[in-house]
DNA sequence: GCGAGGACATACTGCGGAGTATGTTCGCCC
DNA sequence: GGGCGAACATACTCCGCAGTATGTCCTCGC
């Protein structure tokens, strides 16, 4: 296979499709009823493709875990500097969220699994390390929405609720949208912004002021 | 042993027990990560007991999934009918699901996993028939709330909005509190009622008329 | 008190899956 | 054009786990 202009497109980071495969592994069967060869398989390869990115099983999920987060950073998690209320931040932050649990479904649902690893699991300690960095970005994007609720109890948009607990609230029900979503066939993007404003406006009635 | 007074309140149901710690398992370290010697290891017995009682693992964890939407119906599904408005209903039967969530724990989160393995699994054709039953017996469950939300535009104690994504989006809300809940030392009932009602304030606001 | 069966424990088998060691191919650079 | 390394494929090893076959004890009914 040569070079062409179109593999130029796909293949820089073959590396990627691997990562693709195994967060869509790991959603489907759960990340221990995973084998390297069902990742493997599901790119038409070989186990040897696999381990030659990525050293062990852990360190691919861990890797698919880390991406997760950092979608929603970049996607979410910045608009929490930005105009207008707390409450219009919280909405446009929420609205971006659901997107991403629609849009980037096989990674966000390996958080869930990544935080019970972490609470539960017996792990080596050099992977425990990374756990903990793993956990403490997910904390670090939560406290952006706990920053806002606490930010709309003080510019009047939103009301004086206990930040932490109406984080969990507000993060469970759009990230139950991961759970259930699954995409139509012929779905469009319009589609799925309609439907994520729909849900940000059931949802955040309750913490408006 | 004997068969004391106190061994009659423990031991009339043995497979109780076993049930219990393949919900413990299971919800710690997942479905597949779990082995039968791991459920014999939490009760101090080996694979013999757990075989005796169950038997296949899929079975065990099928157990598992009944027990919990059985109690999930007993607990908060009976609500639906009751006095009061349909928010009324609503806020009971959402209050009782929250305490279900911090109280059975273990059985709760494996509602999730039994999703996804009915979603994604390859299973054979008899598990896959159970599977449907357990499925049915959710979604008559989720129901409930569908019912009360469309009976609350109708009554006019709630606003009028699509009752199955309003279903979803309060039910995310309130399961998600299994995700993260975790019982403190020295906890009281008392305790676990004030921080439902909480819940329950924050989440069904959105919703009210 | 004795036979039977429930409630386990013990000791195996067989397979699937993680990880490894070693080929093999192809493009690239000199 | 040749050698070198990236990007895989192939062919193993070894261990852990589901399931089974069989033994053991204790209790209850007669």
């Amino acid at each position: 296979m040569q070079p062409t202009a179109a593999n130029d497109l796909v293949s820089p980071d073959r590396r990627e499709e691997v990562l693709a495969a195994a967060a869509e592994c790991f959603m489907r069967r759960g990340y221990e009823a995973t084998s390297m060869d069902d990742v493997a398989d599901m790119l038409g390869a070989t186990k040897g493709r696999v381990y030659h990115h990525f050293r062990s099983k852990p360190e691919l999920f861990f890797e698919v875990f880390r991406r997760a987060i950092f979608i929603l950073i970049r996607e979410a998690g910045v608009h929490e500097t930005g105009p207008g209320t707390a409450a219009d931040r919280l909405r446009r932050m929420s609205r971006a969220h659901i997107l991403c649990m629609m849009e980037t479904q096989a990674f966000q649902r390996n958080l869930t699994l990544g935080v019970d690893l972490y609470r539960f699991g017996e792990t080596s300690e050099e992977h425990k390390a990374t756990l903990e960095d793993l956990m403490n970005l997910r904390r670090g994007y939560e406290d952006a929405f706990r920053r806002t609720f606490a930010a709309g109890a003080a510019d009047g948009s939103m009301k004086a609720l206990d930040p932490s607990l109406a984080m969990r609230t507000l993060l469970g029900a759009i990230n139950w949208v991961a759970v259930w979503y699954s995409p139509r066939p012929g779905e469009t993007r319009a589609h799925r912004e309609t439907l994520a404003e729909e849900i940000v406006a059931q949802v955040l009635g309750g913490y408006l002021a």
